[in-house]
RNA sequence: GGGCUGGUAGCUCAGAUGGUAGAUCGUCGCCUUGGCAUGGCGGAGGCCCCGGGUUCAAAUCCCGGUCAGUCCA
């Protein structure tokens, strides 16, 4: 690394204040950076003219281009759609991983250079505030990948490269500095030059070379990256020397924003804050507290002025950033919702939302993406493709975070109202963490609602308090299990029809307790893409083995016996080098694949009727029914549903033939996108795609029918919705879309049997049954109450005095409700102050009336008693008491009991 | 993937320890006034989400499902 330095004119110096060793041109006694030195470029920018954001990534592109790169086009913000281990991108290296990265793939060019939209939410508590954090910041990066036959450049060219690219767009050698340092993360680690000019970090050059093992050691990788990181954002903020970065990069959202809201914009006070935040490591609250005592101390300002005046600004820059954000997470394909990164779409949202109402913004948050997403449209025409989308979504949410806000106050407002009435005088804090845990009220927005009224305090650890109440989850590992023999040779690839083979056993291995059988070729297919393995027979020897399940492990199919068949160690030994015939379960193999190239048009299908943010979030195929799962913002309408099911049935009726073929993947995804991982992410260098000419293409291993027609029908048998953001889509296809359809036509024969009505009139009659029996069932409690009325009348002369307190004890035919209803009308109107009633049912029920309570009369304890006569139980409370049991003819001796125990 | 909360009248929600299903608003009718705002009285409107279980008895307790909300990874 010396000697391109020397070449350059730098010296390796030491920093007097953090210990780092770095390079310069001049003589320095600090690195570079923040904190050993302050930014010195607001209002004194460090380039020969200025650049916004979209002229510096230009300057970028044409310079590495100039240099030898091939620029390529950003990745989605969504990394899942070509990794399985993170939800965003991060980085943009993060595009290449792992495929390129292990080698498995050659990179769409080298050496290459991209602009690639990165988020990191984990300092979102900056954002706004330290006038540096974004969300979502451009990384501008040169990539090349050196293989061990193949080097494009290392180090010193990297450091060249970055060097002439600072110089070019006029900023002198002498400013920048090269930090040495060390980089790991990912999994993988090497050296690593922090560029700095005027006190802030503008690139990071890193070489990774190593592999970081599980024991911490490191080990040296085949394929070395160069992994260059450029803040874009602080280029465009050096070469204005603006108070913010913010202002540098979406200027023109945030000037609608101020014009929206009337606020003013103090810039001296922004400068001096974004001056001293860069002096300061900014990770908690705390910090963001401690940064504002001090910008108040150097303004000479109170820090409640300070506040007064900055908080408005911040949120119009949070706002501004957060829009941006929502802008690449939506028209990415992220759906908001309350798992995964529809979670993190979700937070950033509801988090701008708390922001516009804070600043009190008439506007609805679907006007200010108009703003920011008009401003972007300019430089992304993915987004402007994806607008409409977008502000559907957005409205949506923002309809639903409102009433999610109104449900929490009115839960908020009454836990309060009832702990007032308890006598409690502040909120527990269990209840301020279920608040957020189970309802997503912040505890500041519990404080607003308590407002003087009422005290809720919030510690400072609030949010470990929250973490705490979470058990950690364990993770459960997975054994591994190695096999080494050669692969498999697959043939259903080969042939579509193919049923019956022949094979030679290669081994016989024991696997979960149970044989299965090594072949070096199979048709078998075994369980992946969501495809259940075959099953079947083979034959050794004239003798049958059932196959029940196919599997693979490392590219070699397990058939795994039957349980049932005993074979002893001797045949097993014998068997080995044998010569087999096998055969699947045809008609199950056909019936999966109609179901698996039903997958891939009810995908396509889905995409035109709910659009193109539809993407296949998983999906099961089986042999009566399989279903799908897909991300849509919203549930699925039987409109829909239905026009789905005609077009994929559309494309069946088409005839058309399913091509497959073997690509590299770097080769496919050029051809045909990212949407072919529809499926999921698949392994290897090699992908098989399943391309419908003109309706759909696939990375998919499964075995699919050769034309579409072969499918026969698709019905599409109900939704679900998985979780928030995620509808299932279930249905049949060919023969066991028929019997969908057969099964429930019976229901309806079935049902319409019941009312003797044709099933056209099924409908009309449920209807009208079900509101006769509502009419009915009020009519009878209606009559009832009559009886009862009728029956006190006939009653109430036969009342006993006992003790100064009027009885009643009858035995008649009535239920439950007439006797409660005759024994409440005495007590309750003092007509008489205890009755105890009984039916033939073996039912008892007693009453008392005021007096009679108050003269010691317990009811429910007398019934209770004398219920147990009964061969049962009862109980009650004073005024009414009920009790049955199993010795109906006993009822008259219970009563008469319980007319004992009051005292007659 | 895991945790937590909830589903009761058209709406918003009460329903301690299992024991008579309620309130507010809305709706309909009547009364008060010259009319309106309003006020008073009365009525209709409930498969207490679904299915099991425990119990003499379940809106309430237990299990399963479903729909919705929410937090975390």
């Amino acid at each position: 690394m010396t000697e391109i330095f020397t070449r350059l004119g730098y010296k390796k110096l030491k920093c007097e204040k953090c210990g780092e060793e770095f390079w310069s041109i001049k003589d320095r006694t600090t690195c570079g950076d923040a904190p050993c030195d302050e930014y010195s470029f607001i209002g004194n920018p460090a380039t020969s003219k200025p650049y916004n954001l979209y002229e510096i990534q230009n300057a970028f592109k044409e310079f590495f281009k100039m240099e030898g790169h091939t620029a390529i086009d950003r990745y989605p913000v969504l990394a899942k759609r070509w990794r399985d281990d993170v939800f965003l991108v991060g980085a943009s290296i993060y595009d290449f991983q792992p495929w390129v990265t292990s080698g498995l793939v050659e990179p769409p060019a080298n050496p290459l250079t991209i602009a690639q939209p990165s988020i990191r939410l984990n300092d979102v508590d900056n954002v706004g505030r330290t006038g540096r954090h974004m969300t979502c910041f451009t990384m501008g990066a040169h990539h090349a990948f050196n293989k061990e036959n193949k080097e494009i450049y290392w180090k010193d060219e990297t450091i060249r490269l970055c060097h002439d690219f600072i110089t070019s767009i006029g900023i002198n050698s002498e400013e920048i500095t090269f930090i040495e340092s060390w980089w790991s993360g990912g999994g993988n680690a090497g050296p690593c030059l922090e560029v700095c000019v005027r006190g802030v970090e503008l690139a990071t050059l890193v070489f990774i070379q190593y592999k970081t093992l599980e024991n911490g050691e490191r080990e040296e990788i085949p394929i070395k990256v160069v992994d260059t990181g450029y803040g874009l954002e602080r280029f465009a903020w050096i070469s204005q020397g603006s108070p913010t970065a913010y202002d540098a990069c979406f200027g023109p959202v945030i000037q609608k924003l101020k014009e929206i809201t009337n606020i003013e914009v103090n810039e001296e006070i922004l400068g001096e804050n974004a001056q001293i935040a860069g002096m300061m490591d900014i990770e908690t609250y705390a910090d963001i507290r401690s940064l504002r005592e001090k910008v108040a101390d150097k303004l000479n300002i109170s820090l409640e002025e300070l506040i007064k005046t900055t908080e408005p600004m911040e949120a119009i820059y949070i706002i501004a950033d957060h829009t941006r954000c929502l802008a690449f997470m939506l028209a990415d394909g992220i759906i908001p919702s309350n798992v995964k990164e529809g979670y993190l779409a979700r937070l950033v949202l509801r988090r701008t939302i708390r922001f516009m109402k804070e600043l009190e913004i008439k506007e609805s948050l679907v006007d200010l993406m108009n703003i920011q997403v008009s401003f972007l449209n300019q430089f992304y025409p993915e987004i402007k493709e994806q607008e409409k989308h977008i502000m559907n979504v957005i409205s949506l949410e923002e309809e639903r975070y409102e009433s999610t806000i109104q449900k929490g106050e009115n839960i908020v407002k009454r836990k309060i109202n009832k702990l007032k009435n308890e006598g409690i005088k502040s909120l527990p804090l269990d209840d301020l963490i279920n608040f957020y845990d189970a309802h997503g009220i912040p505890p500041e927005t519990v404080k607003e609602i308590g407002g003087d009224d009422y005290e809720v305090n919030i510690p400072d650890n609030f949010f470990t308090l929250v973490a705490n109440e979470h058990e950690s989850e364990k993770v459960g590992k997975n054994k591994e299990f190695n096999l080494n023999y050669d692969n498999t040779e697959l043939l259903f690839y080969d042939d579509f029809y193919k049923r019956k083979f022949n094979a030679k056993i290669i081994d016989i291995i024991k696997k979960d307790g149970s044989l299965s059988i090594i072949l070096d070729k199979t048709v078998f297919y075994p369980e992946g893409g969501g495809q259940p393995s075959d099953i079947g027979k083979i034959s050794i020897d004239d003798k049958e083995f059932k196959i029940t399940y196919a599997e693979k492990v490392n590219n070699i199919v397990l058939h795994k016996l039957d349980s049932d068949e005993n074979i002893s160690e001797n045949v097993l030994n014998e068997i080995i080098g044998k010569e087999i015939n096998g055969e699947i379960d045809w008609n199950r193999r056909i019936t999966l694949a109609r179901h698996h190239t039903a997958t891939h048009l009810i995908v396509a299908a889905a995409k035109k009727v709910l659009g193109n943010h539809v993407w296949q979030a998983g999906a099961q195929k089986g042999i009566l029914h399989s279903r799908i799962d897909l991300s849509h913002y919203k549930r699925i309408s039987q409109n829909e549903i239905n026009e789905i099911e005609k077009i994929a049935n559309s494309y069946v009726m088409d005839n058309i033939p399913v091509n497959t073929s073997w690509l590299s993947r770097d080769e496919a995804e050029k051809k045909y996108g990212l949407s072919l991982y529809q499926g999921g992410v698949v392994p290897g260098s090699e992908i098989r795609v399943i391309n419908i000419p003109e309706i759909d293409t696939q990375a998919c291993a499964g075995t699919h029918i050769p034309q579409t027609g072969n499918i026969g029908m698709i019905k599409i048998n109900k939704t679900e919705r998985v979780q928030d953001g995620v509808e299932r889509i279930d249905f049949s296809a060919g023969l066991s879309a028929v019997q969908s359809m057969q099964e429930n036509n019976e229901f309806l024969l079935n049902s319409s049997d019941i009312f003797k009505v044709t099933p056209d009139k099924l409908e009309k009659t449920c209807d009208r049954f079900f509101n006769e029996w509502k009419h009915q069932k009020n009519e009878i409690d209606k009559l009832k109450s009559e009886i009862a009325s009728l029956k006190i009348n006939s009653i109430s002369d036969n009342v006993i005095l006992v003790n100064d307190l009027k009885v009643i004890k009858e035995v008649f035919d009535g239920d439950f409700k007439e006797l409660q209803k005759i024994a409440t009308d005495f007590t309750d109107n003092e007509k008489a102050d205890i009755v105890l009633i009984g039916n033939n049912d073996g039912k008892i029920l007693g009453s008392a009336s005021k007096k009679a309570m108050d003269s010691g009369i317990k009811i429910n304890e007398i019934i209770k008693e004398s219920s147990g006569i009964l061969g049962g139980g009862g109980g009650g409370r004073p005024n009414l008491a009920q009790g049955a049991g199993p010795k109906k003819d006993k009822i008259h001796d219970a009563i008469d009991s319980a007319f004992n125990s009051i005292g007659g």
